[in-house]
RNA sequence: GCGCCCGUAGUUCAGGGGAUAGAACGUCGGCUUGCGGAGCCGAAGGUCGCAGGUUCGAUUCCUGCCGGGCGUACCA
């Protein structure tokens, strides 16, 4: 509808004026009318009129047919949809235009590395990446899961040695010592293995001689060491996945992707790459980015090269994808662009489709977690404080675990992307304010409402002035939901819906449905705005439970 | 040093050339014998970091500065 307005409203400027621009069509202040445009202020002074006459000129020729009236104030432009614009409108406010039908979207989240914890950062990524994948498959894309994990690395170097130094790398001492390592044993041995490299010299020798060993696979100890402890991270971390209700279709490692991508840069040096000081480097400066070592002079590869060789990876399991997004925390953003310029460059086609999504920083308000001083919180820790929460404060409710879920997921996307946010854990569960268990509430009352009275929801072609308003709000929908797609923004979902809310208590405190003349209308407007509801959340992958 | 991101109410955050800068939490004051009051209405609270520039119009764009985060060759 708004794209037959638009459309009208150039018409009219070319007509009255022979001037092509382009506009967009914002809310209106109820008070001026439903939509609103600014056009006259873009032309007046090419045409040599006031603001306000152009706009009186423009609307001069504009014809809207039976999709409403325009009428000028202060050089803008207001338009109200009729009713019978608004009433078919109203009838469609839930549809997403399937632009996705018959493609393939690939998102990388949830990249927690084995022999690591997971953070309360992994967490958040890991929604953003469910919810981002939520929001292509709304628009008919066939979405894969994919998650990728640094199974070879320092970083494994310095859990082994940290576990190993323990039980004299003898594997069947393994056991016992996880559960030396108390409730978090990934953490603690990584964290030894850590403070050691950075103590003492000989155990950074040793760290380094025990990453070569990890590569090449040649030490019968440390294999199966490594093998436990990868089997031991990854079923915590599938624990927290299915917890989640986030489901991969694929997991990728880093120790398949190395060769792949060693081979492409090896095959490019001299092309792509440069050799310096032993190392192998993509320079960017040129494109105004920095320079970066893709295999070291040790001959292995960093995480760039295992980058290109997961690209490739990726094209080869899933080929011809429209869209690769993927999306860590935004301390990695240059690193990507230096990557994707080096992509670019071997593999223009996979470049061409891949986008980064970066994030910020994710804090804990200060408050009772804070006690554990100098720890990370691990995704384990907050999962479990969230549900605990939620238990003290629903104790009668059906929808527990969906109201938990819906805690952490709303919370953690209805910022913007990009900056850093503080968790809130009461503010997270609260019934009160722009929190996931407020519009889940808010579904669940309309659900009731609709059950029940006994009548049927009903279009009609005239509105009351507040039904209007609530209808308008339902048909805002759309550009909310296409806003958060186009510019990956799931935050912008999760604002709409809990305006629509707003709306919608208001609307309702002094409009009786039930039993009143205009029961069916307004029960249509109910079951519209409930599905909106269901539907936005549902965009993001956040449940809706019809009670709670 | 250089690059990227960020500075909006007491707090947490939206907005991002255009009509009086919004919301939530917190504070204060009202409403409620009714469909889920877990709500609604209202008040107080802002030099949109500072200074220039572009523009009919800047919180929004540009430049500089101040403050913060991140990155910046062999970690991921």
């Amino acid at each position: 509808m708004t794209d037959k307005i638009i459309e009208a409203v150039l018409k009219a400027v070319d007509d009255s004026f022979g001037v092509k621009t382009q506009i967009s069509l914002v809310k209106a202040d109820p008070k001026f009318g439903d939509y609103a445009t600014n056009v006259a202020f873009q032309v007046a002074k090419d045409i040599g009129k006031s603001p306000p006459e152009t706009a009186e000129a423009v609307i001069a020729k504009l014809d809207l047919g039976d999709a409403g009236s325009a009428e000028q104030k202060g050089g803008f432009i207001n338009i109200k949809l009729s009713d019978s614009a608004l009433a078919s409108e109203l009838n469609q406010a839930t549809l997403l235009p399937k632009i996705g039908e018959h493609k393939l979207a690939l998102v990388e989240f949830g990249d927690a590395n084995p022999f690591k914890d997971m953070h309360i950062g992994h967490l958040y990524n890991t929604i953003v990446g469910d919810g981002i994948s939520g929001l292509f498959e709304a628009y008919g894309f066939s979405v894969k899961r994919l998650s990728y994990h640094g199974d070879v690395g320092l970083h494994v170097a310095k859990w082994i040695y940290g576990v190993g130094s323990e039980i004299d790398f003898d594997p069947t001492k393994f056991t016992e010592a996880l559960s030396s390592g108390g409730d978090d044993p990934l953490g603690y041995f990584y964290a030894r293995g850590e403070k050691a490299y950075t103590e003492s010299d000989e155990a950074a020798s040793k760290i380094k001689e025990i990453n070569k060993h990890i590569y090449a696979q040649d030490d019968p100890k440390i294999n199966e060491i490594y093998r436990l402890g990868k089997e031991t991270s990854f079923e915590q971390f599938d624990k927290i996945f299915a917890l989640l209700g986030v489901h991969y279709n694929k997991r990728y490692l880093e120790s398949e992707t190395a060769s792949i991508g060693k081979k492409l840069v090896e095959e490019n040096i001299g092309k792509v790459f440069e050799k310096s000081q032993g190392a192998v480097i993509y320079e960017g400066e040129a494109e105004g980015l920095h320079t970066r070592v893709f295999i070291t002079s040790n001959d292995l590869p960093t995480y760039e090269t295992k980058d290109l060789g997961f690209a490739v990876a990726k094209d080869k399991d899933y080929p011809n994808a429209q869209k690769s997004i993927i999306i860590t925390a935004n301390e990695q953003s240059d690193y990507f662009a230096v990557m994707l310029a080096a992509l670019s460059k071997i593999k223009p086609n996979l470049a061409k489709v891949t986008v980064h999504l970066g994030h910020g920083f994710l804090s804990l308000k200060a408050g009772k977690m804070s006690s554990r001083e100098g720890n990370v919180y691990t995704a384990q820790t907050l999962i479990d404080e969230v549900k605990k929460a939620v238990e003290t404060l629903y104790p009668d409710s059906p929808a527990k675990h969906d109201i938990y879920i819906s805690a952490l997921r709303y919370e953690l996307m209805k910022h913007k992307l990009g900056s850093d946010i503080v968790f809130d854990i009461n503010e997270s569960i609260s019934l009160e304010g722009n929190s996931g268990p407020y519009i889940l509430y808010a579904h669940a009352r309309a659900r009731s409402i609709l059950k029940k009275s006994d009548k049927q929801p009903s279009p009609q072609n005239k509105f009351e002035p507040a039904e209007r308003r609530l209808a308008i709000a339902i048909c805002g929908f759309r550009q909310a939901a296409d806003e958060a797609f186009e510019g990956l923004k799931p935050h912008t979902i999760c604002n709409y819906l809990f305006g629509l809310a707003g709306e919608f208590n208001s609307f309702y405190e002094t409009n009786r449905v039930i039993g009143d003349d205009r029961e069916e209308i307004r029960l249509k407007l109910i079951s519209a705005y409930a599905e909106i509801l269901k539907t936005g959340l549902g965009a993001l992958n956040i449940p809706a439970p019809e009670k709670m």
